[in-house]
DNA sequence: GTATAATTGAAAATCATTATCAATAGTAGG
DNA sequence: CCTACTATTGATAATGATTTTCAATTATAC
């Protein structure tokens, strides 16, 4: 049970939710994994902690952690359905093919990018999306 | 039935696939919609043409098309299950938020983030996804 | 034409996610 | 500490998206 886990709680209850064991649990996981899990891998390994947690409320509480950008949902091939702590500010996404290895890394250097793009198209540019995938130096 | 779709019909023909109405009637829509469409979109556009067209075939044409690379998929907040025609080469996509109105952009200015990513993370750099929304010229 | 194998649509099965609901348990206020 | 209030819980059922199965049909090569 980290700090940071406990930083997490108190934005939840900033939000009128209540601290209970199974968002310890759940939370507890998604603090502690640098890598993209689904609902189902993490009700798997929050059941450790918290054995009577049922699969919804793991859909609850990530739907919560979303609305409060402490995670993000991460965009594959095989599906869309896993989800990763979330960066701070303009980090973007880069995962590792091989082991599932998150890493987050700045994307100032984006902008000059999109005004060009705004320009071209005439598109007022409001959001963006990157996601970048290899394989880490470990599994080279 | 434009000669795009003739060309995307010669693809599937590539690959050991036969030409059926079905076919011609998802290629058709695919060819001429320049928005994300979901799969049932998708059935309910190509039935004009052909009313007894199954959804599954649909589903079954999806994945022979995006094999090809001829589709893409698209994600969005609201889900990922909806697809549009690709683009060429290093392209990326932009959405309307308002219209849905796709247009693709060439992103070769990207090299170089990669590059200086792959050099700050140890990582091999294999693959990139990168998807802008904003509202239209005409939206505005 | 005919034979062959790919393709079809319908129905059923699967998988992910969401809604319902009565029982439980945080939390604020006394 | 106790109580009341309301959020939260897990189980179950319902929904929605996608895949599988299968017998009938049909494109295509010969």
């Amino acid at each position: 049970m980290s700090t940071e886990t406990d930083h997490w709680l108190a934005k939840l209850r900033s939000l009128d939710c209540r601290v209970t064991g199974a968002r310890r649990a759940i939370v507890d996981v998604m603090v502690s994994t640098l890598r993209a899990l689904t609902p189902v891998e993490i009700y798997d390994l929050a059941r450790q902690n918290d054995p009577h947690l049922g699969l919804v409320t793991v859909y609850r509480t990530l739907e919560k952690l979303e609305e409060l950008r402490l995670i993000q949902r991460v965009h594959q091939e095989q599906g869309c359905q896993a989800f990763l702590r979330a960066g701070v500010g303009h980090q973007h996404l880069l995962l590792c093919e091989r082991c599932g290895q998150a890493v987050l890394f700045d994307g100032d250097d984006l902008d000059a990018l999109f005004s060009r793009i705004g320009q071209q198209t005439g598109f007022e540019i409001k959001d963006h999306w990157l996601q970048v995938s290899g394989v880490c130096a470990g599994c080279k």
